[in-house]
DNA sequence: CATGAATGAGGATTCATTCAT
DNA sequence: CATGAATGAATCCTCATTCAT
């Protein structure tokens, strides 16, 4: 999914290229974006220089782990929207399913800087155009099925996936995924189209959600 | 609502304290726990040795920062709990409210260091007893009141009030605030004892986010 | 002669601050101006920290060591003309004394970084308008004085006494001073009111140096 | 004029080679002689890898070009000796015409490095043998002719063509070469048989010259 | 007790050189 | 033989922490 950057490189290069985006994007998730790129190197099992040659700095490197990560979301948000026999249910399996992308975005959630990079990246824009272009498909949808309620939009989704992603801070008895898995299902329901209290606001359409 | 570190300083010396906490704070949401001493002690308006001379090294800082947060936080549920008619408005308050309170636990959300140290913190532990001695009593109230749903415990609803202090990844056109508000209106419609589709799992209680 | 920059600084400070220059213009003089930082720390008896409080960058530090050239220059220069019983004896003493300041400029000499960072600098500017004030008047005294041939111009004087301050390639027999006062001395007379040969164009003036 | 090295080489090796050399005098004057290796070879439109092939450390590249360098002098200097009607006007000539040889020995007066590589050759032995030989046979028949002063010694003629060899250090109104011009034609006076102030020291000889 | 200087370890980055393709 | 990738040592520079003033 991921474009041009490696089109012709030399086999070798190329695997070591996407070994080093595999180690960094589990270090980030481990140590935070600030990790030595030394620790990273040796994790890719490669010398500092070739993490270098083939991202000129740390930024770079985080944007191509995020890159690499908006492909991983949009397929698995395609998917369901494909593979799902109805909108209400690619919702859910998207809220729900998010679980396997929970390791993936908190990337620019971690420190300011690279919130920055990440939010700087063309890439960037792009990749939420398209996501926001699937949910508001399946919002549009599902609220002709009569599923979901009228007053939310896409983006009132997006956020809520967002926050799906959220690394909870401790280490607990019961795993993340248990616990996000019952808010989820409170969301959920609080989705449904029902008598329940007015939202506050109007939807939250993906015009909503851009950036500035 | 600071506790017993302060004591008895010298009042000019507690206002340094207060300074540096705040400053601290401060520095810590715009750029990160990694943010240089000096930039603390500058925005302080103090001198490094100052700061190091009040708190140790960084982690203690950070703890400081913490300790603080924590009780506000608990200053409002209690707040929440005891002025508020039912419990059900508490707990409306209190997830709608913590916008007030959004500024401040995301501190712990930065980096996975910034996390391991509040997390080791014994008084992150008697804070979290605090605060979820406070749920359980609101979560069993609202439930006899028959408006909360039977099937969610205390537990689920720290998670859900932790969810809320996320900071959104980017400068959107419409605030945080009105955004999370949104979402909070579908998590409270889910949260009412209704037809609903079942949770998975049973409802977590206090015990099941003790740490590890 | 050096002004404000280390107008108040702590005792020690300044001492320190010296001794860097000090040590810096040694050590750029023996190994060029790409010597490792910590080595002129090393030789300055210093922390490499202490060095980068004071200069920023390496760019800072030649800056600071071709000021204090400046100054010495200057004043020789000035002490040349003050000093001599007439302006053609002072013109003598710049170019053959000149030897004692062989060691300096030569800083600005070596890299073309290095030259690029001091020609950059102000102080360089102000610098050469004061030498060149000084060498104007001694140019028209001389002339005046029938000694000086009027074909040349203080910027003659200044391109010759800067090709003094050249160090010769190589280890030689004979002392690079000896050389350069033998040079120095078929100048002297080619500079004689005299029959010889005519120079090439008009004389060059101060505004001829002028940069750019 | 270059010697063995490069005698049997394909043609195409050859063409490679020199490009190199050329490519690395230009970088060299541009930029000094620390330029990454890797910058050469872009210019000289190789790989990295090719260069290395060629010249095994970048001294040896220096090498390459300092020798490239001397037999372009040499050339110059016999050529001046042969040409011209008489010893005089060659002396002239190879002064002023070093203005086309400017751009060439700087090189060795960079870096303390480059010069110490220059020296430590053996090429450069051989080459200043010959210069030598060259000027000591103008040096004594300009003298016969009675033209050129009779206190000066091949040594104090070499030691002026290496200052004229001299950049200046910034970019002025005036180019260099018009400067130098003048420089050389106070020197050239100077230089004349005449009642002009003697020389301190005695003439300095080629053997003056031997470096150590 | 406050201040800001000094220290030096640690992490980023570059580039000479080697080696697989 | 040419190429450009990989390596890692060397150097830059920053910043946590200590200590003299």
């Amino acid at each position: 999914m991921e474009a041009e950057p490696e089109t012709r490189l030399r086999a070798d290069a190329r695997r070591n290229r996407e070994q080093i985006v595999a180690a960094a994007k589990q270090v980030f998730l481990e140590s935070g974006p600030d990790v030595p790129m030394e620790e990273i190197a040796r994790r890719a099992e490669v010398g500092v220089g070739t993490l270098y040659r083939r991202f000129p700095d740390r930024g770079e490197l985080i944007r191509a782990v995020a890159r690499d990560n908006f492909a991983t979301v949009l397929a698995e948000a395609t998917a369901a929207a494909t593979e799902e026999p109805n909108a209400w249910a690619a919702i859910v399996r998207l809220l729900s399913r998010s679980r396997e992308l929970r390791l993936s975005l908190r990337l620019a959630l971690m420190s300011p800087m690279a919130r920055a990079i990440v939010s700087g990246d063309p890439k960037t824009v792009e990749f939420r155009a398209e996501m926001m272009r699937v949910l508001d498909l399946l919002v549009t949808k599902a609220q002709a099925e009569g599923v979901l309620r009228k007053d939310v939009g896409s983006g009132d989704l997006a956020v809520m996936c967002r926050l799906t992603l959220e690394r909870l801070p401790l280490d607990l008895e019961v795993s993340d995924d248990v616990i996000l898995d019952r808010v989820i299902g409170v969301m959920l329901d609080g989705l449904r189209a029902q008598p329940g209290s007015p939202l506050p606001g109007r939807p939250l359409t993906s015009d909503d959600l851009s950036a500035r």
